[in-house]
DNA sequence: CAGCCGTGGAC
DNA sequence: TGTCCAAGGCT
C-alpha cells in the first residue's frame, strides 16, 4: 500500500502515515480513558445506522452539497425539520443552483418564503446568494471566518457549513447541542448565561484523539438532540451515551437545560384596512425593517398596546389574534369601497405570498366578501 | 447585549 | 388556552 487512507478519503504519503500511525497507536493507548473520543466513537456508530434521511442531507458515500447545505441551515434557524422540508424541496426546484436563487427577483425569494416565519432570513439569503455567485464565482467559501462575514450566517451556521458541507472540524453548537452538553455534563447555569461554559466543554467533546468524520460526528449530536436527547421525555433508554451522561444518573434528566423564565409579552391591537373594488383586494409592502419586513399584506394603523376604537358597523366577532414571538396582535377588520396604490384580485390573494398574520385575516374575511 | 424577529406542533 | 420551543442572526 502506498499510504494510509485516512476517513475524509485522503491518501497520506509513506513517511508521514509512519509519523500518523505511531501518534494513533499513542493516542489510541491514551484514549482508553478518554471520554470524549469514547463519545465520538459511540455517536458515530449509532449514527451509522440510525442518521435521519432528509432531503437536503447527502447519503452515504455522496458527496454533500454546499448550497444544500447552507440553504437547509438557513431555512433550519429556529424553525423545525417538518416545516423546512417542503420549503426545501420548491426552493431547489425553482432555483437548482446559487446563481439561479442570485438571479432571481427579491419579491419572488420573499413570496417564496412567506408562511417559513423570520423573513430577515429570505433577504439575506438572497443577499448571500448574490455575494457567493458574484464575488465567489458561485463557490461557497469553506472556512469559518470567510463564511461568518456572508449575511444570514452567524457563529452556528458558519460552522454547519464547515463541518457538514466541507467536513471540516469545526465546533457545531445548536439548541440541540446545547442541550446534549448540558445534560452530559449536568450544567446547572441556565441558558444563555451557560454558553461560554457549554462552548468550553463541545471544544472537548469535538477536538482530540480519535477526531474522525467531524461532520458525521457534528449531524450525529443533533440528531440525537432531535430523537431521543429531546427537551420533554429523553429516550435515555435507548440513548447510546448514557453511560456517559451525568443527567441519566439523576433523577431527571429532562429538567436541562436550565433557562432564564421569560418574560410576558404584551397584547397589542391595529384595524386592517380591507380596500375592496372590482373584485380586486389592496395590498402594502411592507417596509424591510420591522415586523414582517419586506412582505406583503394588508395596510393597517400602527399596533399598539391599548385598545383600538371600533365604529358602528364593526362585527365584534370578526378579529384574528396572532402570537409573535415578543408580543400578540389582534388585528380588526375595516372594509372600505375604495382603491388604493396596490389592488391585486380576489383569487390571487391565496398565492399571493401573505405572511400568516394576513392570510389568516384574509381565511375569515374571505367568505364574506 | 438584551431585544427584536414567525410559525406551527406537542403537550 | 397556555406554554414551550426548533439546525439563530442582527443590532
Amino acid at each position: 500500500m502506498e499510504g494510509i487512507i485516512v476517513p475524509n478519503g485522503a491518501v497520506l504519503k509513506p513517511r508521514l502515515s509512519k509519523v500518523i500511525l505511531s501518534l494513533s497507536f499513542f493516542a489510541m493507548s491514551v484514549a482508553k480513558n478518554d471520554t470524549p473520543s469514547l463519545i465520538r466513537e459511540a455517536m458515530l456508530n449509532w449514527y451509522d445506522r440510525h442518521a435521519r434521511v432528509l432531503p437536503w442531507r447527502a447519503r452515504p458515500f455522496e458527496k454533500p452539497d454546499p448550497y444544500h447545505v447552507w440553504l437547509s441551515e438557513v431555512m433550519l434557524q429556529q424553525t423545525t425539520v417538518g416545516a423546512v422540508k417542503s420549503y426545501f424541496e420548491k426552493f431547489v426546484t425553482l432555483w437548482p443552483s446559487v446563481h439561479d436563487l442570485a438571479d432571481a427577483a427579491q419579491e419572488t425569494v420573499m413570496k417564496e418564503w412567506a408562511g417559513l416565519g423570520y423573513y430577515s432570513r429570505a433577504r439575506n439569503l438572497h443577499k448571500c446568494a448574490r455575494v457567493v455567485a458574484e464575488k465567489y464565482d458561485g463557490v461557497f467559501p469553506s472556512d469559518i471566518k470567510t463564511l461568518k462575514l456572508l449575511p444570514g450566517i452567524g457563529d452556528y451556521t458558519a460552522a454547519a457549513i464547515a463541518s457538514i458541507a466541507f467536513d471540516r472540524p469545526a465546533i457545531v453548537i445548536d439548541g440541540n447541542i446545547e442541550r446534549v452538553i448540558s445534560r452530559l455534563y449536568i450544567i446547572d447555569t441556565p441558558l444563555p448565561d451557560s454558553k461560554r461554559i457549554i462552548r468550553n466543554y463541545a471544544e472537548h467533546l469535538f477536538v482530540g484523539e480519535n477526531q474522525n468524520r467531524p461532520s458525521c460526528f457534528a449531524q450525529s449530536l443533533m440528531d440525537l438532540g432531535a430523537t431521543i436527547c429531546t427537551p420533554r421525555s429523553p429516550k435515555c433508554m435507548i440513548c447510546p451515551i448514557n453511560q456517559y451522561c451525568k443527567a441519566y444518573k439523576t433523577a431527571d434528566p429532562s429538567i436541562y437545560p436550565f433557562k432564564k423564565p421569560k418574560k410576558k409579552i404584551p397584547e397589542k391591537h391595529a384595524i386592517a384596512i380591507i380596500y375592496i373594488h372590482n373584485d380586486k383586494i389592496g395590498i402594502e409592502t411592507r417596509p424591510e425593517k420591522g415586523m414582517l419586513g419586506g412582505m406583503i399584506g394588508f395596510p393597517t394603523t400602527e399596533w399598539v398596546e391599548v385598545d383600538v376604537p371600533l365604529t358602528g358597523e364593526y362585527k365584534e366577532s370578526l378579529k384574528i389574534r396572532h402570537v409573535f414571538t415578543h408580543f400578540a396582535l389582534t388585528l380588526y377588520p375595516l372594509f372600505l369601497s375604495d382603491e388604493t396604490d396596490m389592488m391585486i384580485g380576489k383569487d390571487e390573494m391565496d398565492t399571493a405570498g401573505l405572511p400568516t398574520l394576513f392570510k389568516k385575516l384574509w381565511n375569515m374575511i374571505k367568505s364574506e366578501i
